[in-house]
DNA sequence: CTGAAAGCGCTTACAG
DNA sequence: CTGAAAGCGCTTACAG
C-alpha cells in the first residue's frame, strides 16, 4: 500500500521524460516513438499509476460522468432504465451517479445545488408520473438544471418541454392493448391508476380512451379510476369499483397503468373470489421480472427500458437535440383470455 | 444560459474580494467579518455561482463522492442496498456512483482501472454468492482497489477477509428459520439455492444443517439442492427433487435461499399440483416488495437491507475497521402452514 | 479579519 | 518527436 499515490511528475521521472510526453502516452497521442512509449509505459506498470480523473477534469472541462434523477429506485422499472444507462454510459467510459429526486423541487431536498458543483458531462432525468400542479416548478427546474449540464428527458414528456428525449408512445401502446382485449371479446374494459389533470396527451389513459373510440365502445367513467402507481392504489381502486356497481355491469378486462398497479388488482381480485382470467382479464405494463410468477403469470407490456437509458445516454453525448421513441412488446401470459360467454352462477 | 460558468475570480472582483476570502465564506468560516460575508453572498446570488467540486477534489484531496460495486441493480435486494447506502451518502453531502461487477475480475469489465481513477472517497462492495473458485481473486481484487481508496464490503465476507463489513448472521438467521418451521410440526425441511463449495461459515445454509441439528432432525441429503439463486433456478431445482423421490418422501416445507428462488418453487410446486402451504410450506428470503402480492402471499425475511447500505457508508467515512451485524425480521404471510397431518388423497 | 502566493495533477498550445 | 510554461478553479499555510 503507497502511501501516496504516484503522480504524472513522478512517471516522467522514472521514464526520464517530461510530463507532457507522459501525458501524450496516457492519451495514446500518435506522435510518440516507440521507444519513448515504452519507457513511459514500463515506469507507469511500475509504480501501478492510474491519472486522477480529476485533475484530467479541471484542465479539459470534460468529467467523464454522468447523472440520472429519477424517482425510486426501488420500483424495478426505474432499475432497469438506470441499469441501460449505466452500462451504456460504462461502455463509452463514463460513470454514472444516481440524484432522487421525489417531484423535484417540492421536495427539501433540491439536488441542483449537489448537481451545479459537479460538473457532470451531462443529465438524464426520470419525468413520469408528474403531479399536474408541479408541472411549471418542474420545467423551471429543468430549465436551471440545464443551465449547468445538457439534460436529457425520459419518460412521459409534456410536448412543449423544448428538451431532448426518448420515451414511449403510450398512447399508442393502450391503444394496442384495448384492441387486444376487445379482439377477445371484451366491451367491459376497465383503466386503473395514474394522475387525472395530466395534460400530457401522449399518456397510458388517452390511449386507452382512444382505443374505446376506435373499437366503438362507449367510454364508461365508472371503468376509470386514477390513482397511484402502486400496488395498494391498484388494488384499492379495483376494489372500489367492484364494490360500487352491481355485479352485471362488472368489467370484464382491467387495464392496469403499470405491473405494480396490475399486482394490486390480481390481489382485489382474489379477494372478491374472481376467477383471472375466467372471469376477468388483467394487464399490466412495464413486464417487471415477477411478472411470470404472479398467479396467474401476468400479460403485460414489455417497454424495453434497459434500451430506453441506453438511448438517452446516446443522445446526451451525441448533443443532438431531438425526441425519440422506443418500441414495445406484448408478452402475452395466462391473466388474459377471451371473454367468458357462459352465464356465471 | 451563461456561455461559461462563474469562478472564483468573478465573485472576488464581483465582491471586491480576494479570491481567498471568498474560499473562506464558501466554507463558511467563522473568521470573516458580517459585512465581507454579505457582500460576498450577494456576488455569490448574483451570479448563481457554485463552486467547482473537481477544483476543490484537486487541492482538498477529498472528492465527496462514493463508490459502489454490486453484481445486478435488477435484482431489488441489491437495489435497496443501493438506495439505503445512496440516500445515506447524500445526507452526509456524498455522491454515489455505481460500478457493476459480474464476479470481478473474471469478467472482460474490469472496473479497477475506472475507480482507481475517480479518487473515489471510499467504496463499498457486495460480494454476495462468490463463485468458490474465485475466493483467492476477489480478494486479490479488493486488496487492490484498497490501494487507492478505504473499502467496506456487505454480504457474506469470509472471516478471513480483513476488510471493515456489514452483513447479517446468515447462520443464526436460518436457524430461527429452521425452528420455525420446525415450531409447526414440519420435519421434512428442504433447502434450495447456493454455491455448494462456499467456505464461508456464516453463509445461509450452514444455519439450515445447524438447525436441522438443533431440532435432532436428519440431514437428508436430497433435500439439499445446490443453484443459482435465480427463480429459474429455484423452479428447475424443485421440480428436480419432487420428480426424484416417491410422493411419502417429499418434503413438507422448503426453505428457499432467497425470494427469487421461493418465487421459482412456488411455480414447481403449482405445475406438481401441490397446494402452497396445505401440502408444502415455502419460505424465502430478503421480503422483496412482491412478495405480499405472491400465490400464496410469501412469507420471507427482511433483512433490512437498506439499513445495511447506509451503515456501510456510515462505516466507510468514519475509518472504523469492524465488522457489523444487522438485525432482521421474520415476517409471517400465507405460504408457510402448519404440517399437513391429515392423509393425502 | 484579509490577501498574496504556492500548489493540487493534469492538458494544451507554443516552441524547437 | 519532445519540453518549458501557462493555466484549469479551487484550498491552504503564511504574513500582516
Amino acid at each position: 500500500m503507497n502511501s501516496e499515490n504516484a503522480t504524472i511528475y513522478d512517471i516522467a521521472a522514472d521514464a526520464g521524460v517530461s510530463i507532457a510526453t507522459v501525458s501524450r502516452v496516457l492519451r495514446s497521442e500518435p506522435n510518440v516513438s516507440s521507444a519513448t512509449r515504452e519507457k513511459v509505459m514500463q515506469a507507469i506498470e511500475r509504480r501501478n499509476y492510474r491519472p486522477s480523473s480529476i485533475a484530467r477534469g479541471l484542465t479539459s472541462k470534460i468529467t467523464h460522468s454522468l447523472g440520472i434523477i429519477l424517482p425510486k429506485l426501488l420500483n424495478p422499472h426505474y432499475a432497469m432504465i438506470f441499469t441501460g444507462a449505466q452500462e451504456e454510459a460504462r461502455k463509452l467510459g463514463y460513470t454514472m451517479s444516481l440524484f432522487p429526486w421525489s417531484s423535484l423541487d417540492t421536495d427539501a431536498y433540491n439536488p441542483a445545488a449537489m448537481l451545479a458543483e459537479r460538473r457532470l458531462d451531462g443529465l438524464i432525468v426520470c419525468v413520469e408520473y408528474l403531479p399536474p400542479d408541479h408541472d411549471e416548478l418542474v420545467h423551471a427546474s429543468l430549465l436551471a438544471l440545464r443551465r449547468y449540464m445538457p439534460v436529457v428527458l425520459i419518460g412521459c414528456v409534456p410536448p412543449w418541454y423544448d428538451f431532448p428525449a426518448v420515451s414511449n408512445d403510450n398512447a399508442a401502446m393502450m391503444r394496442q392493448v384495448v384492441a387486444y382485449l376487445n379482439g377477445m371479446g371484451h366491451e367491459k374494459i376497465a383503466f386503473i391508476g395514474g394522475v387525472q389533470e395530466d395534460k400530457d396527451p401522449s399518456r397510458r389513459d388517452v390511449g386507452y380512451e382512444e382505443g374505446l373510440r376506435d373499437a366503438q365502445l362507449p367510454y364508461i367513467a365508472s371503468y376509470r379510476v386514477y390513482g397511484k402507481g402502486t400496488a395498494e392504489a391498484g388494488k384499492a381502486a379495483l376494489d372500489e369499483m367492484l364494490k360500487g356497481l352491481k355485479r352485471e355491469y362488472w368489467p370484464t378486462a382491467v387495464i392496469a397503468l403499470n405491473d405494480l398497479v396490475a399486482m394490486g388488482c390480481l390481489e382485489a381480485a382474489r379477494e372478491h373470489g374472481l376467477d383471472v382470467p375466467r372471469q376477468l382479464s388483467v394487464i399490466g405494463c412495464d413486464d417487471l421480472f415477477c411478472a411470470p410468477y404472479l398467479s396467474p403469470a401476468l400479460t403485460s407490456i414489455n417497454t424495453h427500458q434497459q434500451q430506453t437509458g441506453a438511448r438517452a445516454v446516446q443522445l446526451l453525448l451525441s448533443g443532438e437535440r431531438r425526441r425519440e421513441t422506443v418500441a414495445w412488446d406484448l408478452m402475452e401470459r395466462a391473466s388474459c383470455a377471451p371473454v367468458n360467454t357462459e352465464t356465471e352462477e
